[in-house]
DNA sequence: TTGTATGCGTTATCAT
DNA sequence: ATGATAACGCATACAA
């Protein structure tokens, strides 16, 4: 273990400790004299010596971690944001502290608890529902935050994510463009802003075009496989009105889930119903029919969210910035002309 | 900011900063007098007090941190991993301090620096080759140390990982099952112990039914799709000898572009070719063929992870364990009987 | 049961 | 250019 302290170093190259201090530190090393500084470097070296930075954050008041908040771990959408935070708070030598709320309330307040208590020098959240709020809000008080991924209606907290009420435009715009007039959408949880957005943005393209969309919505807390499979049901199960010839899932693995309940029912992909997906997520370009759907820049998000804390803690008072990244359509094989 | 501490709480209550550390403090809180207790609660939740750990760290000599170190934060398959990690420190109020190796030597030396120097409480780390080794066995010299996923050679450093091995056997029993005789494997990167036990499993097993197997190496850093795709354009250029009636691709990435090349060359699978995959990744279920693969249970290696430096950390004098999570093989469509 | 005093390993201020 | 010293916030050995 680690044992030896820069007292020890001091010791052994004959300077005080204060002295041993300042010729390790990067910025003020030149205010020792060279030769010093070598012996001190030299010493460190031969002693094993190595920085606490646990004593020196609670002297400077900077503890060089950032907590970061997800909802659920094994979201294989996650992995890129993830890598690109991590990237980004590599660059400036800062450490993440990675907790999981569960999508659960109550574990996210805990976490915010450990992570304030830690001192983290900022928090990257992409977590969190509507009814979460207040918690967020609290934590942006203490210290300096950023939400990711997930969009939030509040404006007084930093937030990027991407846009997806342009998401859901494409996605409209791409079943427009194959002439389909009778569509629908699966939604994901409403309570998560990137989900109301991904309707509205679906809704108001085919309002705007004249087509009437059907929004198919459930008890649905995750956008799951199960929770896609469910909502074509209910879309195929109703009496009344013809069936859509076009749908679009809001997220992949709903849109798997949908595709499976359609073929069950006899209904072949893409000839009498096409499906759109939403994440680009692993696998979905080699699923047969492969998957059309809107790709977003995960990993972007996560490099800019840690720019973005970075930029909180360097300069406080800056007014909260917002930013959205652009989607894209991925056409592929689930999607096709309509015909009658 | 949650600039309050102790001593502000101890005025507030009119008591002395032991005192009210003593009264806030889980194990000796019963050691004060329960109406000064009371008034030392009630003080700290009025002030807002939250207690810095950056600080009891540093009097304790516990940060009550891990570091986890992570090849590749966007495989899906570390995701039920990292799940497992971080719910099995959370019951011990445990943080995990997150780092990516990305598959670098440098990387990785790097990252385990700033772990050593945030004086993490252990590490867990899921990366790292052959090469790594006495960078990691430094590691584990400093603070209680677990190697999970990945298997080492060395003894010397508890161990938690699947039995590659026996899932590359199991992957064998499969096919000479479906009564394969001409069987080839597509091999993943062999300076990573889990790989080279599932080349050796599975040679085994063949070996043992006397049947020849037919192991096909490239230059495979990374195990993905497009190595899949080379690796089986090799099996498929040889010239000698003839083609292989199955294939064991030693990761679902690699299946999928093996699957991928064999169609473009006009075989399809499972009819002239049987693909067996492994790892179960998310959507693999629903591919066309459904791949059969190997299911490995990621979460309860993360689990048992966080289980295992927990209880070095309690107990550092403990010999190291070696614990193996068996492996299932999930039959679906990409594996069929061998018809002549 | 409570208070006093000290130190964890750094860094920063002030002298020298 | 370097050294002495205090402080960061907390926990503990010891005294009362």
């Amino acid at each position: 273990m680690a044992r030896v302290t820069l007292k020890d170093v001091a010791e052994y190259a004959g300077v005080d400790v204060s002295t041993a201090s300042r010729a390790l530190s990067t910025d003020r090393s030149n205010l020792v004299n060279p030769v010093t500084r070598q012996r001190v470097t030299q010493a460190a070296e031969q002693l094993g010596y190595r920085g606490n930075l646990q004593a020196s954050a609670l002297r400077r008041g900077r503890t060089r971690t950032i907590g970061v908040i997800v909802a659920d771990l094994s979201n294989p959408f996650i992995g890129p944001v993830l890598r690109g935070i991590s990237q980004g708070l590599d660059g400036r030598r800062l450490l993440p502290i990675m907790t999981e709320s569960r999508d659960s309330s109550e574990t996210l307040d805990r976490v915010c608890d450990m992570l304030l208590a830690q001192r983290v020098d900022g928090v990257i959240c992409t977590a969190g529902r509507a009814s979460d709020r207040a918690t967020l809000r609290q934590v942006a008080l203490e210290t300096p935050t950023v939400l990711a991924i997930r969009r939030w209606p509040t404006s007084k907290i930093t937030n990027v994510s991407h846009n997806d009420f342009d998401g859901g435009r494409l996605a409209a715009d791409h079943l427009l463009s194959l002439g389909h007039t009778e569509v629908a959408q699966l939604l994901g949880p409403q309570d998560i802003g990137s989900f109301e957005d991904r309707t509205n943005g679906f809704a108001r393209r085919m309002a705007d075009a004249g087509v009437e969309c059907l929004n198919i919505e459930g008890d649905v807390h995750l956008p799951t496989f199960d929770a896609g499979r469910d909502l074509m049901q209910k879309l195929l199960d109703r009496t009344n009105g013809s069936r859509p010839t076009a749908v679009f899932a809001q997220n992949d693995s709903m849109a798997v889930g949908a595709m499976h309940l359609a073929a069950e029912r006899g209904l072949n992909c893409p000839r009498d119903l096409s499906i759109v997906g939403y994440n680009d997520a692993p696998l979905t370009a080699h699923l047969t029919p492969a998957l059309s759907t809107i790709k977003l820049p995960g990993y972007e998000a996560g490099r800019i969210a840690a720019e973005l804390v970075v930029s909180l803690i360097e300069e406080p008072e800056q007014s909260p910035s917002s930013v959205m990244l652009a989607p894209a359509l991925v056409i592929r094989e689930s999607t096709t002309t309509y015909s009658p």
